[in-house]
DNA sequence: TTTGACAGTTCTATTTTAGAACTATAGCCT
DNA sequence: AGGCTATAGTTCTAAAATAGAACTGTCAAA
């Protein structure tokens, strides 16, 4: 698999996965929710090597997803800002928080809690159809080739 | 980074992208939620190497998100179905579509439309609170420590 | 003038992945 | 019986990605 062509695939899951599907992309921006902008403080919250985060954050500024902002002249300084193309890539990040809440957690309980500022009350994500406002479950979604689409799958 | 302990981690982020982190793990389930089963049926329509499936597939199930089935005694053959566990996946696939259907789209349209057999209707996914309905932002959600963390983010 | 902070880049060893060929079991056809 | 086909893997080597550490350049402050 060519991995630089995936963002060309015509299946919008593989066009995310082209942006956010490798290990470190995904901390990244888990960091950049919590606030953190700067090279330094990414990687040593991180651990990730300097290379790569380099690598990943240019990547990251290729997609659109995140800005590199001034915020030092002399010398010249900068910091990775999420976009709106960015910050809608929560649902993603706070749907992946709640899995693993759910599965993958120890006796220790939930590492962080999540407070909805809107009614004060501590949440979790629930996806739920636009349309209907219930609450979406695999096998109640039938699915059929869009315009973009070229080929059925298996 | 050891990537093998990554689902130790006091993070659930983390946890699950110890298991769905990576490219092909992803595009599998995506498989799956196709209602994909048998090893041919991955490669073929994946064109992945099956060395890797292999693999993967051996992940998944050590995880709880596949299980292994036999369909056939002799010879025995298996398929991969997923668990309860799996299916809760659904959210994390569903909104990494939405969000390429969003910002990755090309002129020629989804590849994929999404009926919801409850009310019938063409949807997108939305994530809401669980306590207040509302649709929720980045910015209107504050995290704090819960009983699992260990030690605060940068 | 030296030190330190920040934001990277460069280098080599190790690990992971790609791509192709090979193995194993059993049914089916002649 | 002997050979062909289908399915589900395993094994092998070359190529690519990652880890880990050191290095570079710019400027401020001491």
């Amino acid at each position: 698999m060519k991995w630089d062509k995936l963002d060309e695939e015509p299946c919008s899951l593989s066009r995310t996965v082209a942006v956010v599907g490798d290990r470190w992309t995904l901390l990244i921006l888990r960091e950049s929710f919590l606030r953190v902008r700067r090279f330094e403080a990414f990687q040593s919250s991180l651990q990730i090597t300097r290379h790569l985060l380099s690598e990943r954050l240019k990547k990251l500024v290729r997609f659109g997803i995140l800005r590199r902002v001034p915020y030092s002249e002399a010398p010249k300084r900068y910091e990775y800002i999420l976009t709106q193309k960015g910050l809608d890539l929560y649902p993603i990040i706070m749907a992946m928080v709640h899995w693993g809440d759910t599965h993958m957690g120890d006796e220790r309980g939930r590492p962080l809690l999540h407070e909805h500022k809107t009614c004060g009350k501590q949440f979790d994500p629930v996806m739920v159809c636009s349309e209907c406002g219930e609450p979406l479950h695999a096998k109640q979604v039938h699915v059929h080739a869009g315009p973009g689409q070229r080929e059925l799958a298996g």
